[in-house]
DNA sequence: TTGCTCCTCACGTCACGTGAGGTGGC
DNA sequence: TTGCTCCTCACGTCACGTGAGGTGGC
């Protein structure tokens, strides 16, 4: 039943969230009425934070301890975002090129034990295979 | 000797530049102090914006009014130049991933004019190189 | 009952825009 | 000379954090 915690579990009150913080239980009021951050509820009201709730409350206190205003707060916690999408994207790309090259590579490389090739002495010929003895 | 003008060019004083972004000619130099627009000088001191000065004012002046304070309109701008940086990368690395597919379809597409490879009977020579007649 | 929670309201501080005031060069 | 520019200083406004005050449920 009591399976192992997520980070995504609504487990900390008010006054555990701003602790962890460092903010003001207000503040932490203010972001959610705003729209940044929002905890869980239990019936009775009360508000239950997660941890991903926590560490979002952590970046928003760097940035505003910064000087940066809530409203600019919430578009950069977007741009972070997509930036983060668009970083994952490229190296997903990158990845598939790489696999595209590597299979595509005319002879894959031929193996490094062979003779290096040389020009051939007029008439002379270059043998690359033969069979048998 | 009056080449075509660039967006780069340095031609306006600071009233255009107030009246073209509909800014404060104080506000224009705050900006600058803060190093969000930096224009040219002349030899007397006068300040000279370019276009391109004129639309980062213009898009300064859109995420002021939208209630953002000046220093996170300078991450803004940052993490928007990081977003178009790779938004170009994204497109380049579909382009090379798109070429290398087409030009390794079927196999690695060996050049059409070689004759296909057999494999010798036994004794039988492959000849790749054979120079002069 | 105690200590938490909820909410709204109000005040202090800071950032920012803008105006004034005094200066100097085209 | 006129109208611009330069600068610094100061004030008004707004956003934000934080405290108070009154309430209710575990």
């Amino acid at each position: 039943m009591s399976g192992s915690p997520t980070p995504e579990a609504a487990v900390y009150v008010i006054s555990v969230a701003a602790e962890l913080t460092g903010l003001h239980p207000q503040t932490l009021r203010t972001y959610e009425r705003l729209g940044l951050v929002t905890p869980g509820r239990t019936g009775g009201g009360g508000r239950r934070y997660s941890y991903r709730d926590i560490e979002l409350l952590r970046e928003i206190a760097t940035l505003t301890s910064h000087g940066i205003g809530l409203e600019g707060v919430r578009r950069i916690l977007d741009l972070e975002h997509r930036i983060d999408a668009l970083t994952r994207r490229n190296a997903e790309l990158q990845a598939e090129l790489d696999a595209a090259r590597s299979s595509m590579r005319p002879p894959p490389a031929l193996p490094s034990r062979l003779p290096a090739l040389r020009e051939p002495a007029p008439g002379q010929s270059i043998v690359v295979w033969r069979r048998g003895r």
